[in-house]
DNA sequence: GTTGCCGGGCT
DNA sequence: AGCCCGGCAAC
């Protein structure tokens, strides 16, 4: 849905290009700017797609009906709902987790896990052959973005347990079997658990609404004019690294939700600096700004508003980079990044 | 000539 | 409302 849209503003520009942009508007600079309608996400970290948002999804936005039926087949390809898979999946790592008091111990294959329980905790000593399935309620599958698994597992498994008390992050779930036995993927269903769990329970108990809101905010955000939000990070004088810089702030916007749980904690404040990224801009450079609102603009009722001393967009990125103006310039219009 | 942006038109 | 641009004043 957004793909086309997309690729419908971007035709348009193609064919209603700018005048003053002349020559180098190559297609080639276009389809970069493709990108940049959901800027944020930029190259590397679309709209925290899959891996980062899933976590809260769920949870929050029920929209995507058949949740359920998706896990069943989650464990063995990590498909998504997300319909747009521009997010590099394979980053994905399931691990499983004990869920037993004071455990905590992570594995990363569901055998080493059962085994696990079994023997240390079910006091079984006895191959899986002897197994009821019991041990599946005893663990819990948890989906880790490589990148993050390294220093995330660390974290999970010697911060999860902790922060959640000694008793399993099902929060006072006792080690006692759940009967479901019906269910095919035990241990899937209990990823859902997780997902919430990664991201609030470590946040700390029941910051879970919180933890929960933020991405979908976040979603939002990427809708429109999202380039606006993103250009603004100090672009250095040099007009030919602007590009890259885009992109880098994005991902280290969305590294904070792709981070593993722990690193998510720091940012649990992030809500409000998520929520703004529409407004990112402005926020960035409010400390010049104060209030948008009381601009000296108004002050001089003068015809003209003089000069504007500082740098605009136009001066700062260039025709070349025009997409990166602020709206307002390229409507030609009062700057809105630079505000004097 | 360039730049910032008002005023106004178009969708 | 979003978008674009003619044209003017300040540089």
């Amino acid at each position: 849905m957004m793909m086309t849209m997309m690729m419908i503003r971007i035709q348009d520009g193609l064919s209603g290009s700018w005048k003053e942009g002349s020559s180098y508007s190559s297609s080639g600079y276009w389809s970069w700017s493709a990108p940049s309608d959901q800027s944020n996400p930029s190259t590397p970290s679309p709209p925290l797609s899959a891996d980062s948002l899933k976590p809260f999804r769920m949870p929050s936005l029920g929209a995507v009906a058949p949740d359920d039926t998706l896990d069943d087949h989650d464990s063995s390809s990590l498909l998504f709902d997300e319909p747009i898979p521009r997010k590099r999946k394979n980053s994905m790592k399931v691990m499983f987790k004990c869920l037993w008091k004071n455990c905590g111990k992570v594995l990363s294959t569901a055998a080493g896990i059962q085994r696990h329980i079994r023997t240390i905790h079910l006091g079984r000593n006895c191959e899986s052959e002897c197994s009821d399935g019991e041990e599946d309620f005893y663990y819990t599958e948890i989906k880790l973005n490589t990148d993050a698994v390294a220093e995330g597992l660390g974290g999970l498994s010697t911060v999860a347990p902790p922060s959640g008390g000694p008793t399993p992050p099902g929060g006072a779930l006792p080690p006692e079997p759940h009967h479901r036995k019906g269910d095919t993927h035990p241990h899937t269903h209990a990823t859902n658990g997780v997902k919430g769990e990664s991201g609030a329970c470590i946040a700390g108990g029941n910051s879970t609404p919180l933890s929960r809101s933020a991405p979908s905010a976040l979603y939002l955000v990427h809708a429109d004019h999202a380039y606006q939000a993103t250009a603004p990070v100090s672009i250095p004088s040099s007009t030919s690294s602007s590009f890259s810089f885009t992109p880098t702030t994005n991902s280290s916007i969305s590294i904070s939700w792709q981070s593993p749980p722990v690193t998510f904690t720091g940012r649990s404040a992030s809500p409000t600096h998520t929520r703004s990224q529409g407004f990112g801009e402005q926020q960035q450079r409010s400390h010049t700004i104060t209030a948008l609102s009381s601009p000296p603009r108004a002050t001089s009722s003068l015809s003209r508003k003089s000069r504007g001393e500082g740098r605009k967009c136009r001066k700062v990125y260039g025709m070349e980079n025009r997409d990166m103006w602020c709206t307002a310039c390229r409507w030609k219009k009062a700057c809105q990044r630079f505000v004097d």
